[in-house]
DNA sequence: AACGCGTGGTG
DNA sequence: TCACCAAGCGT
């Protein structure tokens, strides 16, 4: 048997039962690639099912406010993608009578669909041949057939593919591209990939060449920044301050406390108390919790404060609002900050 | 076109 | 413990 044809066999005999796969609804198919972008399906399910069960057509989500799907996508990470699948939603009832897309040409054009969503999306509900490459189709093809070029570069990303397109079978792409994924997934994994039980390890050019853990190359090595950010609770009666973040950093839309970053751990925090509250003396502020929070590119050194006030003009700058603890609780929020709340505040 | 964007699982 | 990385995309 050919390649395909092993892959498809092997899925037909081993592919889970993952809700997504008993539809050809573009809207569905839609939302669980974009939930499962960067994202594993264990972590992404309970996700896709609240979406489901909170917006089941794409007119539900597109009436909903911003913030009410981001609060549905707290803890997911990624925030832009929540952001640009309402936005898209909504631009998608208003401009397109509110008929899903489901041709590559037509996803392609819409924001948060890239290459591989479009691909995705086209031949899982319409059959549309279109190779889906994402992190699976790149590990099992560069092992399978010893492509050594980085999966990180332009170049290689073209190469892997322009190979997919080749590969993918004329009778059913969606099949295959499921297939390939799910084997990947499964089977060709990144490490301890289990080609005992490969059904295709004997024309595996990793298999034949000793060559599994180097394969598929990288180019690029991750460099990340550590930062120190200092939130301070201010409470005022059952009011708590807040803010919304902004573009140009990380979690924008996202709301957390008055912030004080420092470049380094080094910077004296006395100095700065002056600047931002009124009358305040620095034993005036207790620190309640501490926390290292990892992100991809950044590592956060990240202090709770309790603070009796801050000034005017430092609420003014920071665009700072009141909201009763109820309603911070329905704000969605970065993971850290969320479990500062639940943990410090009891709530 | 290189880089920034979250969180949690894994070995 | 910690680097890696998972159904990528936007800029």
């Amino acid at each position: 048997m050919h390649f395909q044809q092993e892959l498809i066999s092997w899925y037909s005999l081993n592919k889970r039962d993952l809700p997504w796969r008993n539809t050809n609804n573009p809207y569905l198919i839609w939302l669980s690639e974009i939930i499962l972008q960067q994202t594993r399906v264990a972590q992404g399910l309970p996700y896709y099912e609240r979406f489901v069960e909170q917006f089941p057509t794409l007119s539900d989500l597109a009436k909903a406010s911003e913030t009410d799907v981001l609060k549905l996508w707290e803890g997911l990470g990624y925030y832009s993608r929540g952001r640009n699948l309402h936005a898209t939603a909504k631009f998608i009832f208003d401009n397109l009578n509110g008929v899903f897309p489901s041709d590559y040409d037509s996803l392609i054009r819409l924001k948060g669909i890239g290459v591989y969503t479009a691909a995705a999306v086209s031949s899982f509900s319409i059959n549309e041949r279109q190779a889906v490459v994402d992190g699976n189709v790149y590990r099992v093809l560069s092992r399978y057939f010893g492509v050594f070029d980085p999966i990180d570069s332009t170049l290689g990303k073209k190469i892997f593919s322009k190979l997919a397109n080749e590969l993918i079978s004329e009778v059913d792409p969606g099949l295959f591209n499921q297939s390939i994924m799910e084997f990947g997934a499964l089977v060709c994994k990144p490490k301890n990939p289990d080609c005992m039980n490969c059904p295709v390890k004997l024309g595996c050019f990793a298999v034949l060449n000793d060559k599994i853990a180097e394969l598929p190359q990288k180019s690029k090595k991750l460099v990340k920044k550590e930062r120190f950010l200092n939130y301070f609770l201010v409470q005022n009666d059952d009011k708590v301050l807040v803010k919304q973040r902004e573009s140009g950093d990380i979690w924008q839309g996202l709301f957390d406390f008055p912030l004080i970053e420092f470049e380094t751990k080094s910077i004296d925090f006395t100095s700065l108390v002056p600047n931002v509250f009124d009358d305040n003396k620095i034993e005036n502020f207790k620190l309640i919790k501490s926390y290292r929070h990892v992100l991809t590119h950044q590592l956060l050194n990240v202090q709770f404060f309790k603070a009796p006030n801050i000034n005017s003009t430092f609420i003014a700058d920071n665009k700072l609002i009141w909201v009763s603890l109820e309603e911070l609780v329905n704000l969605p929020k970065p993971r850290v900050v969320q479990q500062f709340i639940s943990g410090y505040l009891e709530i």
